[in-house]
DNA sequence: AGGTTCTGGGTAATCGATTACCCGCCGATG
DNA sequence: CATCGGCGGGTAATCGATTACCCAGAACCT
């Protein structure tokens, strides 16, 4: 329990602290007798180092810090858990926090990283314009870059995917099926993906002639819930649209519970399509078409464009809006 | 972007660095005069403090890392998320991690935060006896607290679920469904909790008259993909039994879809029930019947016995085996 | 043999904030 | 009027590891 210290180290060792730290680090060479020296007192005290104060000598600490909106959406976690994969192949190890869609809580989330002095950040931005002077302050202090989503006017690095394609590929699809009228679910906050997709929503119908009634473009947030109360508004306002396209699964999922539980069957009265594809989009009853999200590639080039602010800082932002695909399934015909 | 110190806020503000730091800190008192210089000298150069020098004078990071098996299960998500909720009441952050269900990734985790020097660790363990050397080593540097699984053998505390009354209300429920033979589908990972369900299933069938047929105990993972190959074996092994009793959701998840897709019919062929009560249990094809952890109450706890170990060092181990419930819907007849 | 380069290892400065200790000043008290 | 206590504020030690700089001896050249 006792903290030991390098100095116990030397001292039992019988060097100096310095041998001691580059015995340890391989910063210099050290004879083979004293290495072993060292070795033997760090196995008997127990040494386990400090890394704070290596960090503050060092001035990194080889940890990145993430920031997501939220911690129980599936599509965050495997995107995470894709980054900590990257980065452990480099040595590196994942800081994760939630901002809980709350900017306020997104910036002191980005405060307290910064103040523990990370190498850099991967955050997924909650706001478009609300998370800008944030992650802004953010981007001068350290190597940033934002996934999925970005807000504008930084100058930081994004990936993210193609989401005009992705609504592209949906409402062709949904075309191709026959589709007549559609309906669109989001989430209310403005973030860059959000808005693109209501965007690529709109554009995509009126070129293929989809009509969308007024008061079809629904915005609450990205949860069950949301997506269930949506639909139950939809099922209250009258005649059904032939489909309705959610801007993510969990929508999605809300969205088929509800059909359920007020007996309007899918794909027959109505097509459903989420985004994201989450393990869970298969599983729902009926399984449901969605948009899978290239996640394993969004984040292994986020670590890359990282690790090549550590090695040379000033370079042009870049923009990487990577191919999504569509997944069919029975929740649009089968 | 240049790293503005302590120094350079005195220096502006035409005081001493200890000034500042109380100035900012309020640990001692400071005339308003001087402390409106500090404010504005700390506005106009954008000082935002180091906090590894902080936590290096202090010996305090005002931070509890965490570790968990798994960040893609949506159970120790809902967890995180909770004691998060709860860290942030006291003014502490949460420092995430995953062992990815390996002993030696979760050992390395360890270190890393004490060597970060986080405060105290909230910790899911990945094995019973695999983890326990870290473990010990751990909680003997730092408050540490288990939560869901534990390791034996070492002095900390725990906070769970009550892992046999759980499959009590399970059995006992298929029980009065009429359910005369069962298999139960578990990880292969020798986790506390895992032990636990599969001895409260096999002494509650026991009790309960209820046969368990040789090879209708599958021990895998804490996976979908688990689940669906288990059901699959079982499906090709002979006669189903009556039900078919999973260790966690996720395993329940993957069985219903193996029963669609072979075309046996849930609840009519076999009755299914999981573990968890994740938020997707209600979203499947059919619901699924499971028993709800109370996951909040098990985080507060959790954040409970930790800051008050930060308190008082010496107490006794707590062990907190909390009630479950049971969550019935269709996949067992509704 | 005398000079040069290498090599292993020690000494002490350093990273940046906190805080123990000290000092001068002011009002209050006997 | 002398003394005391408190208060605001400065000086410098401190946290623990890393590393710039230095040195002695060995090895290596002409």
């Amino acid at each position: 329990m006792a903290k030991v210290t390098i100095r116990d180290v030397a001292d039992r060792a019988g060097v100096s602290t310095a041998t001691v730290s580059r015995a340890l680090s391989g910063a210099k060479r050290v004879s083979a007798a004293v290495e072993d020296q060292v070795r033997r007192a760090v196995q008997e005290l127990g040494y386990s180092g400090n890394g704070i104060a290596s960090a503050l000598r060092r001035s990194r600490t080889d940890t990145v810090g993430m920031i997501v909106p939220s911690i129980v959406n599936p599509f965050f976690t495997s995107l995470v858990e894709s980054v900590e994969h990257a980065l452990q192949d480099e040595g590196r190890q994942l800081f994760l926090c939630s901002s809980r869609s709350d900017p306020q809580l997104e910036e002191q989330r980005l405060r307290s990283l910064v103040a523990r002095q990370v190498d850099g950040i991967v955050i997924s931005p909650v706001h478009g314009t609300g998370s800008t002077a944030a992650i802004s302050w953010a981007a001068g202090e350290l190597p940033l870059v934002q996934v999925d989503r970005y807000v504008t006017g930084v100058d930081s690095d994004w990936v993210g995917v193609d989401d005009d394609e992705a609504l592209r590929l949906v409402v062709g699809h949904l075309s191709g099926r026959g589709v007549r009228t559609a309906a669109f679910i989001s989430s209310r906050l403005t973030s860059s993906s959000t808005e693109l997709r209501v965007a690529g929503f709109q554009s995509h119908t009126a070129r293929l002639g989809i009509a969308v009634a007024p008061g079809a473009l629904l915005l609450g947030e990205y949860s069950i819930d949301w997506g269930r109360t949506a639909m139950q508004r939809l099922l209250a306002a009258g005649p059904l649209p032939d489909a309705v396209v959610c801007a993510d699964d969990l929508i999605a999922l809300g969205v088929l519970q509800a059909c359920s539980t007020a007996g309007v069957a899918v794909p027959e009265d109505v097509l459903v399509t989420g985004f994201d594809d989450i393990p869970f989009a298969a599983l729902s009853d009926p399984p449901l078409t969605t948009v899978r999200q290239p996640q394993a590639a969004i984040a292994t080039e986020a670590v890359r464009l990282l690790s090549q602010a550590f090695r040379e800082p000033p370079h042009e932002p870049a923009r990487l809006a990577l191919a999504p695909s569509l997944v069919v399934r029975a929740s649009t015909g089968g």
